[in-house]
DNA sequence: TCATATATGTCAACGCGGCTGACATAGCGT
DNA sequence: ACGCTATGTCAGCCGCGTTGACATATATGA
């Protein structure tokens, strides 16, 4: 990386802007996650319920393979936090209709009701943005987004997969 | 909530707008992590070295207190890395000129060269998104990530903010 | 039908990085 | 001289990732 060198250098404005840009992206996931946060904390439960939670009422019959794939952490990770939500009463498992073995998972009333108490904090919030910011920069924001979402070069450094993942 | 009517209901395509929103944030922010997670392992540090590295490159002479209300957490979650990094080298301590109680932080030349590396992976992908996107999308997406920033209603719900953080 | 593969669960142990609480020390400012 | 501030440190707790090993039910193909 070349030094900073004085004055009107094109090469150092880009860098500011890229760091503007990652710690843009530092600040508001944070602040994104503080006030459901706190819900959570009332309930004695994290971050890794809230996006069970989340998930499931996203994709109701979902199978915990599935689920696992989209959280990207390991069943035992899941497992922990799954438990608690089945034995607190917010989540169901049924088996699968076709294939057994699988556990489709559904949030209960209650899960709903939880559901809608943490992410009505960050819709009113997103919202909120998008109504300051205007159409055209939703666009933007999303078109930006989806640019930072991981589609790298296939298969170069990709892992190799394990089975409980 | 009300039940997902079926057809053109605005309520529903604006909920699902919002939740599009919420979970491009959380994949962006997951997959834009994953390639410096993997340079700190090996390295044996963690997330948590990696923010300060970034912050004390990003102000030199930053002192303790000012990183802490930086970074949201406490004196002695920091105190543990810094250590960490003071100790292998990637940060130095000096008193402050006209206080003597602050410890100024700066990077070392090896913490820059560490800077440099885990940041050069972001930088890559943010100018790639950047560059895909257009700049007027990056102007959105600074826009709406702005708003989605901490600008709450002032004093309402506001912590007692604690003398250690 | 039998063997293997798959979907899921569970036990145990470990590590990181948040947290609280308590206490210590050096230096600033009145 | 005193109290406030900036910082450090010790001890313990907890959430939530990880690996590794093993168990069970079911599906599926030779």
């Amino acid at each position: 990386m070349a030094e900073i060198k004085s004055g009107a250098n094109p090469l150092f404005l880009r860098e500011e802007e890229l760091r503007q840009g990652l710690e843009l992206l530092f600040y508001a996931y944070r602040d994104f996650n503080a006030e459901p946060d706190a819900i959570l904390a009332r309930h004695k439960f994290g971050r890794a319920h809230h996006r069970v939670i989340y998930f499931v009422g996203r994709h109701p019959s979902i199978t915990v393979g599935r689920l696992l794939s989209i959280l990207g952490i390991t069943k035992q990770s899941l497992s922990r936090v799954l438990r608690q939500l089945i034995d607190q009463g917010l989540i169901t498992q049924r088996p699968g209709p076709t294939d057994r073995r699988q556990r489709l998972l559904e949030l209960t009333s209650k899960g709903i009701e939880m559901e809608r108490q943490l992410s009505e904090k960050q819709r009113v919030r997103i919202a909120r943005a998008y109504r300051e910011a205007g159409a055209e920069a939703v666009e933007g924001f999303r078109k930006v987004l989806l640019g930072l979402t991981r589609q790298e070069m296939p298969g170069k450094f990709q892992p190799p997969d394990r089975l409980d993942r």
